[in-house]
DNA sequence: TCCCTTATTGCTACCGGTGTCAACGCCTAA
DNA sequence: TTAGGCGTTGACACCGGTAGCAATAAGGGA
C-alpha cells in the first residue's frame, strides 16, 4: 500500500529521522535489549541446555516483545544447512503429488522449514545432473522421495554422497528403517483379490503397471496371494502389463474383452488403468459392475467421480508424507509429532463402490 | 555410498592430509585462481558491465574449470533477497496446482531459483498470518498467485507492504499489467454457449461456481454472451449456483433434472461439477450427450476419462504459470524467455467430446 | 605538462546468524 | 588456602557472498 513494486531506488528518508524503515529485528537487537551476547540468544533459540533459567526467560520475553524470528537464510549460511525440505518426484498422478506435499506440510508447518519441489523425469539423461545441482546448490535439510523416484538407487547414492538426509516412501523396505516409509501395497492388492473372489468371480484378470516399478510387482504378488487364499490362480493369459496410464488401460481392456475366456473381473494396478479398462468394457456394450467387475488402486478422485464409481484400494499418501517428514526431521521439529505419524508404515484399505458386484451366473 | 546419514561427528581425517573433504569451491577460490578480488568475481557472476573483457574471460574460465556456482544462501543473506519463488494456492484441484508448478519450473529451471509451495486455506482466520510468516521469513524473490488466491486483496496488500514482487493469475485484469496474467475465462464460456446453441439446444442450464470467485461471474457472463449471440437467454430458473465441487454438481444436477422445463444442455463452471451433473443425469436414466448434453470447464484429466468423455473448455494453466514467471522475474532469468511466454494473457479453447450432441427432437 | 574524466578494480564493512574456545563466578574437596 | 570442576557466558572468527567508496590506470583537452 505504500510504494511501488519496482526495485528502483528506495525512498530514503531525506532527514536522518529516528523513524527507520521498519527493519525486522535481528539477533543483535534481542541481545542488546536482553543485555546478553548474541551467542547466548543463539543458544536460547536453539534450545541449548546450557543457559541459565532466568537468562532464558529474560531473553524469551524480549523475543516475544520484539516478535523476533531467526532468519533462516542467515542460519543456513552459518550452519551450512538450509531450512528447506526437497520433494523430488516424477509422477504423472497429480493427486499423489499434492497429497504428499500436503502431508509434508502438515508436519513442517510452523517449524520454520519450507518445502521446495523438484519434479524430474527419470528418462532424461541429465536427470541426475539436475538433481545434483538442486541438492548441492541448496544445502537441503532433507529430501523426501515418494514412490515415483524412491526406487532409483543412483539417485539415492547421489544423496548419500552429498550427505543429504533422505526418506524413501516405497511399497517395500528398500533401505534402513530410519530412511524409509513402507506402504505395503501388497496387502491392498490381496484385499482386492479376496473381495472379488468373495463375490464369486473365478476368471479374474490383472492389468499391472510397468515392470520397472517395484509397486507393480508388489501389487501383482498381493493379488496372486489373495487369489490363492481363495483357491484361485492367475491365468497367464489374463495377466497383462500396462503402463499405469489411461491409454494403456484402454488397450489392455480391449484385449481382455476379446479373449475367449473373457474375465468377469479385472484388477488394475492403478485407477487410471481401471478407468481405461472401463472404457473398453463400455465399448463392447457390457455393464460394469454387473457383467464385468473392475477394481483399481489409489483411490484417486477419478475413482469416486466415475460412473459407476470405482471400487479401489486407498493408499494413505498424505499420511505417508507426514511420516516421511517425521522420520526425516525428528528432533528438529518444534512440536512433538503425533504418535500415529511416527509409525514408519502405512496400510492400504479397500474401498468398495459400484464397479464391483457379484459374478454373473452361468 | 560413503558414510552414514546420521548427523553425528563427521569422520575427520586423522592426519591433516592434503586431501580435503571435497569442499564446494567458493568465490574466494575463484578470485585467488583468477588473481583478482572477490568483488570482481562477484561482478562477473552478476553480469556487471563494468568489467574488462579480458578479466571477465579469465574469470569465466576459472569458474568453468572449478565448476563454481554461487551459493544462493550466501547471496540471499548479503542481498536480502532469497532465490526462492513462492507459490501460494488454495486449490481443491490438484491438476491445476501441478500445472501451475510445472509452468513456473519450465521457466526457472536452470536459473538457480527454486520453487517453494505454500498451500493455504483462505477461510482460516490465521491464513494471512501464515502467509505473512512465510514471506518475511524467506525474503522471497517473488510470489505467484494463481486464480485460487489472486483475488484476495488483503493478501496482495500484504505482499505490497512486504515489498515482495508478485504476479496474479486471474480471469480478468485486477492489477497493473506487469503484475498480472489474464486468462479470459469469459471467452471460453462464450465458446461453450455457442457450441451448444449451434447443436440446436434452446433450453440450456448453467451451474456456476461460488459467487466469491470472479471466475464464476466471468464464466457466467461469457456464457450469457454466447447465448445472446445465438438469440437465446439464460432462464433464471436454470441458473444454479454450485461450489465448484463434485457434490454441489450432483445436487444442482438433481434439481435441474426435476425441473418442469428440463434443460437439454447444461454448462458447468468446472469439470468437477459437470461430473456431478452427469451423475445426476444418470440417476434419472437419461443419456448424456443424447438426452442431455453437458459441458464443463478446465479440461481436467477427469474430463477425458469419463464416459462419455466430457466436452469442456481447456484453460492453458501451465502456460499461464510460465507467463507469470516471466513477468515476475524478467531480467533475472538466465535464458531469454520465448516470446510466447511473454504475452501476459492466455486464451481458453473449447474441446469437443462425446458429452455434447445435437439437441433431442421434439 | 597538468588536471579531469572514464574505465576498472580492490578494500573493508557488512548481512544475521553459528562454532570454538577461553573466561568467569562459585562451590567443593584436599 | 588452593586447586579443580561445573554451570554459564561472551569474544571473535567465520559462513560466502554483496555494497559503497576509494584507489588506480589510461586517455583527452587545455
Amino acid at each position: 500500500m505504500k510504494k511501488t513494486m519496482k526495485p528502483g531506488p528506495a525512498t530514503k528518508p531525506t532527514t536522518s529521522a529516528p523513524l527507520e524503515p521498519k527493519r525486522r529485528p535481528t539477533i543483535n537487537d534481542v541481545a542488546r535489549l536482553a543485555n546478553v551476547s548474541k551467542k547466548t540468544v543463539s543458544r536460547v533459540i536453539n534450545q541449548s541446555p546450557f543457559v541459565n533459567k532466568d537468562t532464558r526467560e529474560r531473553i524469551d520475553a524480549v523475543i516475544k516483545e520484539l516478535g523476533y524470528a531467526p532468519d533462516p537464510v542467515a542460519r543456513g549460511l552459518a550452519s551450512r544447512r538450509s531450512y528447506l525440505i526437497g520433494l523430488i518426484y516424477d509422477n504423472p498422478n497429480p493427486q499423489h503429488v499434492i497429497d504428499t506435499q500436503q502431508g509434508i506440510l502438515d508436519i513442517i508447518r510452523g517449524s520454520g522449514l519450507e518445502l521446495v519441489v523438484h519434479p524430474c523425469n527419470r528418462r532424461d539423461k541429465d536427470f541426475l545432473a539436475g538433481v545434483r545441482g538442486f541438492i548441492d546448490r541448496q544445502k537441503l535439510a532433507g529430501v523426501i522421495l515418494p514412490s515415483s523416484v524412491s526406487e532409483d538407487e543412483e539417485l539415492v547414492a547421489l544423496l548419500r554422497e552429498a550427505d543429504t538426509p533422505y526418506v524413501r516412501i516405497a511399497s517395500v523396505l528398500l533401505d534402513s528403517e530410519e530412511n524409509s516409509i513402507v506402504t505395503h501395497d501388497r496387502e491392498g492388492a490381496r484385499q482386492a483379490a479376496e473381495h472379488l473372489a468373495g463375490l464369486g468371480h473365478k476368471v479374474i484378470a490383472h492389468v499391472s503397471g510397468p515392470d520397472t516399478f517395484r509397486s507393480s510387482h508388489e501389487r501383482r504378488a498381493g493379488f496372486v496371494e489373495g487369489l490363492k487364499s481363495a483357491g484361485l490362480a492367475l491365468d497367464k493369459k489374463l495377466d497383462l502389463r500396462g503402463g499405469y496410464t489411461f491409454q494403456s488401460g484402454i488397450e489392455a481392456g480391449r484385449r481382455l474383452m476379446a479373449t475367449v475366456s473373457r474375465p468377469t473381473a479385472v484388477f488394475c494396478g492403478n485407477d487410471e488403468m481401471a478407468a481405461g479398462v472401463c472404457q473398453a468394457i463400455r465399448e463392447t456394450g457390457l455393464d460394469i459392475g454387473k457383467d464385468v467387475s473392475v477394481v483399481g488402486f489409489d483411490d484417486s478422485p477419478l475413482a469416486s467421480r466415475m460412473w459407476p464409481a470405482l471400487t479401489t484400494v486407498l493408499l494413505p499418501i498424505r499420511a505417508s508424507g507426514r511420516m516421511a517428514s517425521v522420520r526425516l526431521l525428528g528432533d528438529r521439529l518444534t512440536k512433538e509429532p503425533l504418535e500415529e505419524d511416527d509409525q514408519g508404515e502405512v496400510h492400504p484399505r479397500l474401498v468398495v463402490r459400484a464397479s464391483s458386484g457379484p459374478a454373473p451366473k452361468g
